[in-house]
DNA sequence: GCCATCCGTAAAGAAAATCTTACACCTGAT
DNA sequence: ATCAGGTGTAAGATTTTCTTTACGGATGGC
């Protein structure tokens, strides 16, 4: 069984930009139905420049996709929506991630020539 | 079906916890076998006092379990394990765990006497 | 006594994440 | 022209996380 999965980084990615109250809430929202940023802060209740940060955040991990659509006023409204992510976090499985993790930067262990 | 799973605050700091490279080599190494502080410390080649900080961090996630125990030789060594977590992250998931955060620290909105 | 191993923590510095404020741009309606 | 609504980003203050360095205490063997 090799259900591959993300690398290592990935996954650490992922779980960096769900280990977040905001960025929970945000999915939660967003779970239920896409929405634009503009409403989505005044929904959440957040200014939009923060919203924002956010929301690049997730979408950098894979976690939502928006896309820029043209309301029929002629408006510039962007979309955003979740993808269909699904990770089953085991120790085993985290394990196996760990294989594909960036080695650390050391203080440069010196190689012989 | 209600499979409960942990609150939203909870696995916020599950996540939180696993959201970092160096832990999730912790967590890989102890899945494969439990271990004690400074051994571990060596064989990941971090500082005691770094790892200590990280298993601290697990550990209050519920996701490893340290017990302190006596070597034959008297020593006082701390073993640690990881447990039987097992988390399914997907979007429904987290709207469903985002309902039981906790609200926001907001600016103190008034409430009316 | 002195050294080696184990345990822990406190203090201070470096680095990264979070949040605010302010700005700039575009479109359609008044 | 001005306003209302949408978009984005940059700079700075604040907070949190990560990391190092320096301590302290306990045990057993030489």
């Amino acid at each position: 069984m090799t259900t591959v999965g993300p690398t290592g980084d990935d996954l650490v990615e992922m779980l960096a930009a769900l280990a977040n109250p905001l960025r929970m809430r945000i999915v939660a929202r967003l779970a239920d139905r896409r929405d634009y940023v503009s409403h989505l802060a005044r929904e959440i209740g957040v200014s939009r420049p923060l919203l924002h940060m956010h929301l690049r955040k997730l979408e950098a991990a894979g976690l939502i996709v928006g896309n820029l659509e043209l309301s029929e006023d002629g408006k510039a409204m962007k979309y955003y929506e979740v993808t269909d992510f699904s990770l089953h976090l085991t120790a085993s499985a985290l394990a196996e991630a760990a294989k594909t993790l960036t080695p650390e930067k050391g203080p440069g262990a010196e190689e012989h020539s």
